[in-house]
DNA sequence: TAAGTAAATTAACAGTGTTAATATATTTAA
DNA sequence: TTAAATATATTAACACTGTTAATTTACTTA
């Protein structure tokens, strides 16, 4: 019965779609076994048959995001000169993505995840994304002896927590208010990583 | 009327201190209005008399959650010497009072809060209030000429970000997975805002 | 084509936040 | 001091969410 497998693997999608939709729309509060339903064309108890629970469902549109998300960054960073040029470019890219999906950035980091175990996969992919868009260019770091490997390290903490950092304060809790003032502080604490 | 100012402050403390109890124990997911009103011996409707909403309520302890968490650093920082020894000592220790207590945490940083409007002063005080803690110390390094003031400002959004950030990862996306690596992550990341 | 299986839907329940209707205290004025 | 007026608290009820159970519909296959 590979028939099975396929047809499950299109009505999951159908799930996913919707759920993508609305998150990128009208962001993680509107997300609800219903409206996704709704959305994707079947009753809200046919999202059973598919998903262990909501939380399954919505964190498996993740990779979805990351994919996209790296499209774009890859796009804008293009012509970015390989290295600490190109890293910053990432970074700066990286957060702009979720501040233009709000909903994106409470699914990534602020969304909980009671039942680890099952999720842990999709929890390290997370963690590590930022690392993931910039390895080619941690890479070159290191060939070029730019940067020893634990200095890389500190590096790569040092910008997964300042992106998240800044992006948690701006997103979560209105500061800085203002958009350009969100984007001088990100320039100003990206370069500082690197100094 | 002035019975009446006191009995309502009166009736609000119990309130806050109901959810102050089940924040600190069970923690945010366990906090709802019928829980905190049995704590507090009252109907759950009676809560609408003192809070406009739940959200209210909580934020309200945000206020002496922060008095606890400054005199538990400030014992903790005590004896060691002035400037960035006792910033790194403060950060440490703020950033452990909320392992210790992470539905204090999710209340700071995750939880959200439609109408900005009235929560504003709260949101403030948790945006600067590593900087509170840290006050005395960066205005001792800055009459000692050890950094500029501009120094300082980056260094101070720095350190409010990594702190927040290492504990979102942790707490929230179990990374580092151990208590022992966090420490270590901790005091790395750290000492490298000051280097 | 009818029986058996798989899939989808409707109904129902439990846990939230919130408001309305009702009951109980308390205060005030005759 | 007591009856009316007011303030406060409680119970009932509703809306919204996640989830499961019961039922119906669709599909497969003998």
């Amino acid at each position: 019965m590979d028939n099975k497998k396929i047809q499950e693997e299109r009505m999951k999608r159908y799930f996913i779609q919707a759920t993508k939709k609305i998150l990128k729309g009208e962001g993680l509060k509107a997300v609800n076994v219903r409206t996704i339903a709704k959305e994707a064309g079947y009753s809200y108890a046919t999202l059973y048959n598919y998903f262990k629970d909501i939380k399954d469902l919505v964190f498996e549109c993740v990779k979805d995001f990351q994919s996209e998300c790296k499209e774009i960054v890859d796009l804008e960073a293009k012509g970015t000169q390989r290295g600490v040029s190109r890293i910053k470019k990432i970074s700066s890219s990286f957060m702009k993505y979720f501040v233009q999906y709000p909903g994106i950035f409470e699914l990534f980091y602020l969304e909980k995840t009671y039942d680890l175990g099952h999720k842990k996969p999709t929890i390290n992919l997370i963690y590590s994304f930022l690392d993931s868009l910039c390895e080619q260019d941690w890479n070159y770091c290191l060939d070029k002896k730019i940067f020893s490997e634990s200095e890389i390290e500190i590096k790569k903490e040092a910008l997964r927590n300042v992106t998240v950092g800044v992006l948690l304060f701006y997103l979560n809790r209105y500061n800085p208010p203002k958009y350009d003032e969100f984007i001088k502080l990100t320039e100003r604490q990206i370069n500082y990583v690197f100094k």
